[in-house]
DNA sequence: CTCAAAATAGGAGATATCTCATATTATTTT
DNA sequence: AAAATAATATGAGATATCTCCTATTTTGAG
């Protein structure tokens, strides 16, 4: 993990324009930390010093289980907070944190400035979004996962992370993110491929027929 | 839906004390609104006029999909919010919220305060809070349910809900809010029975090996 | 009290998903 | 470049869960 010092400092924190979160004037105090690909940014089971802000980059949380199945449970993207929990609650938290990119968060410490973020208008609006947000989004994977199939969760998803007609993500983080198993995982992109919805060339998965993938990621979302 | 209106309205308001949640007082525009059990508090796809906080009772939030598919997402339980999300956002909601029991709420219009509701850090506060709550538990509830068979939600959903050793929940309401077809909710209370954690008795369920239960349960949390 | 609707109950077969085992191929480390 | 590790692939059998069907019992409305 590395700190920011001096004008690459001052150029983050001019770019991310702090000024839309704070009434108070913070900015003496931010701190801005560029985490490496994989490193860990809050450990679990351990407490956070830190309330971060994800400038650029992507992270991911995960949760181990008490029999050892860890699971990826989200992604973090740029503009969310992170340690927001523990800012509001005492209650401890247990999710790790990693970057699955190189990271560059702002990150307040949360002992000398609790008191007065909690007391900042401006700041506790944009937090309450930020969450309002959040819950929204895991009450609809939540049900999502619970009534469809993985073949609809998976046509949205890769609908969502394909580049230009190609769907070229590790297998592994995929299952993770979907909750299956890796076996189960290519079962149903090898029937994706027999049905003619994809074609596999080496590693990468060409979409075919993107007609009928939205049709089965659109049950997910109804409207 | 009942107003309370003059002394029964009076006795809410001092009863909720109200004060914990507005530094504004807004004690004379404050509705008392009572539903009886199987009212829409909320229709779907209905952007509602107030925004509630429970003060008693039940209420289930649903989604209909697309397939016809109704899924019971959560419980609504006393001292919790319903319409934050479009107090904060300008984004209509398309859940609906059904009384599952009589139930007592305050009710703030909100075209004519939202803006003030925005400005008092009080309010904000706690619904923040109540925000990163509701979003925890979300997020729990959505890995347990991909990385647990139903066995181990059941068990769970069991303990919390019995009342002095005796499991007497509706079925419908519980595979509703498990996610599983009746079928087989039935097939593993069989299983339960057949294994001698529960005997039943009529409708109800009595516990006879509440260790394994509890076993089975602690799976999901790992504390 | 009566009838319709809702809830319970369980059989049978289909499908989704998991576990385990074993190869092969990329990627990273030394 | 060799060795170690991570990621991809696939088969086979087990289990969890679903759908459809049909019968009985309970509950609620009139």
């Amino acid at each position: 993990m590395e700190i920011y010092k001096n004008e690459k400092r001052q150029l983050y924190i001019e770019k991310a324009s702090i000024e839309q979160f704070f009434s108070l004037s913070l900015e003496e105090f931010l701190e801005i930390h560029e985490y490496a690909r994989g490193e860990w940014i809050i450990k679990e089971g351990e407490r956070p010093h830190y309330l971060f802000y994800v400038l650029e980059g992507k992270a991911k949380i995960y949760i181990t289980h008490q029999n050892g199945k860890v699971s990826l449970i989200n992604f973090i993207n740029p503009n969310e907070f992170i340690g927001e929990m523990e800012l509001l609650n005492d209650v401890y938290y247990t999710k790790g944190i990693q970057a699955s990119t190189k990271t560059i968060c702002f990150a307040i410490p949360i002992n000398s400035f609790r008191k007065q973020l909690l007391e900042d208008n401006k700041f506790l609006r944009k937090l309450a979004n930020f969450l309002s947000v959040k819950s929204t989004k895991m009450a609809e994977k939540y049900y999502q996962s619970l009534s469809f199939p993985l073949e609809n969760r998976l046509a949205d998803f890769i609908l969502q992370t394909a580049d230009n007609g190609m769907y070229k993500e590790k297998h592994i983080t995929v299952c993770e993110f979907l909750g299956v198993s890796y076996r189960h995982l290519l079962h149903v992109l090898a029937q994706f491929c027999e049905k003619g919805y994809l074609t596999k060339q080496g590693r990468a998965y060409y979409i075919q027929n993107h007609d009928i993938l939205t049709e089965l990621a659109k049950s997910l979302r109804n409207e």
